[in-house]
DNA sequence: TAGTGGTCTAGACCACGGC
DNA sequence: CCGTGGTCTAGACCACTAC
């Protein structure tokens, strides 16, 4: 039986539905009850086409919808599969996540690549951000890949002042910033973080291998020592299907 | 001039770039530059196919892709508008969050819309998080939105142990939860939170009128009182264009 | 009525994977 | 080689907005 928009109106109150979605939610559906488990292959574009009577045009939009939906992803050549679900959870709580930690924790292995490392001029708002005086005029830029299990998770973007990326040199290129820190003579004090989703761009997509407009985690953080002199700051962006973040809230504590 | 697909290739290393990216990266350069200021309409969709001498089809192809990034929106029968970008926080420091006052704070208007509230048998999932005994079969189900400015930028979903909402009663449909528990002889002592972003379903993006796979904030939550008696758990999902979260931390505290 | 975006078709060619 | 998804075309009709 053919099902016409008319139909799918019925089906959803007095609202038109366009056959793209009509045919991605009976996907969807049926991916959520299991009828296709994870890492199943759904049938090809061609296949659908034919099972609900409309054009591939039509079909790569419902699959477009269910790839936004982060339920499948396509493999040219081979076909569309549903996507496997678990998250790896970082904690706020520790008060300083150290990623490797947690990654080795829940099983995983954790390594970094670092693919930028540059000592370039300020610009006016990490100079604010590391409340850099008159003559501390340069800063190092850190770009690194977070794998895990060898699949990219994240890309961290890091600035130093000058003095603390020539005193930590090379083990920069190897440690995860916050113990590279903590284990050589820059203990972190406190931070101020923040956390909130992106979509990815079409170089961040390149990197962490997602398509264009796929959910991120970004972690913003800005680290002091003791003295309250800044050591670092920065961001995690992480892919949100594979990260999440959590913590413990105590009340008797008034900051975090 | 006409754009190839090759010359597209020096520009971008050795990888071929289809049309409709180097359209999408084009405009958004152009956004990103101010080209195009927040507000400003983009070329309608014809005048895209002229300028970059393709379909229509791509050109619809390399909008999507700039929906998708968030950094547009198009309004049927209008034209091709870009997004004006200006988050709101809520912070974890407090530590929990009463929204209305954060909004306040910022120079925003808070409100909720109850939805739903009703009472049923308690799933096996929520009867772990609430830790029900075996005479506390039924719980009661929450569903809100939240407005900011009249604007839906929230959906909370929250369960609450039978006789905490029968105490609450009708101060938990205008109320927003954590205030109305800490006034109303439910003081919250600690909770466990986390942090995780999921791309809008259909039933989702349609409560906070966002495109479907659009990036969403969810907070997930549990709250107890001080003999550790569960209050209520839940989830807030928030627009990720709209919504942020931030903390400070600190070492000496070893919870947050 | 004219112009805009939303949906959909039928068909073409290409690139990749596996046989 | 065939089957898969990726890209792109030219054109149709509809729904909404503004004048």
């Amino acid at each position: 039986m053919v099902i016409t928009p008319f139909m799918a109106r019925r089906d959803q109150g007095s609202a038109r539905m366009p056959m793209h979605l009509i045919i991605s939610e009976k996907l969807r559906k049926q991916i959520e009850s299991d009828v296709y488990a994870p890492g199943d292959q759904l049938p090809s574009e061609f296949d659908l086409g034919q099972l609900f009577n409309v054009s591939r045009t039509t079909v790569r939009r419902a699959i477009a919808n269910l790839i936004n939906q982060g339920l499948v992803e396509t493999q040219q050549g081979k076909g569309i599969f549903v996507k496997e679900q678990q998250k790896i959870s970082f904690s706020l709580s520790n008060p300083l996540t150290f990623f490797d930690t947690e990654l080795k924790r829940q099983g995983r292995t954790g390594r970094i690549q670092t693919i930028l490392f540059q000592r370039f001029e300020a610009p006016r708002e990490i100079r604010n951000r590391l409340r850099l005086n008159a003559e501390q005029i340069h800063i190092y830029q850190q770009e690194k890949i977070i794998l895990s299990d060898d699949v990219a998770i994240a890309l961290d973007i890091a600035y130093f002042p000058e003095h603390i990326a020539q005193a930590l040199g090379e083990i920069l290129q190897v440690e995860f910033t916050y113990r590279a820190l903590e284990h050589h003579g820059f203990p972190i004090e406190s931070a101020r973080v923040s956390i909130e989703s992106r979509p990815a761009s079409y170089e961040t997509s390149e990197y962490l291998n997602v398509s264009l407009g796929a959910p991120l985690l970004v972690y913003r953080y800005l680290a002091w020592n003791s003295d309250s002199v800044p050591l670092v700051c920065g961001e995690t962006i992480s892919r949100a299907d594979y990260t999440f973040y959590s913590a413990d809230l105590n009340v008797t504590q008034m900051n975090i």
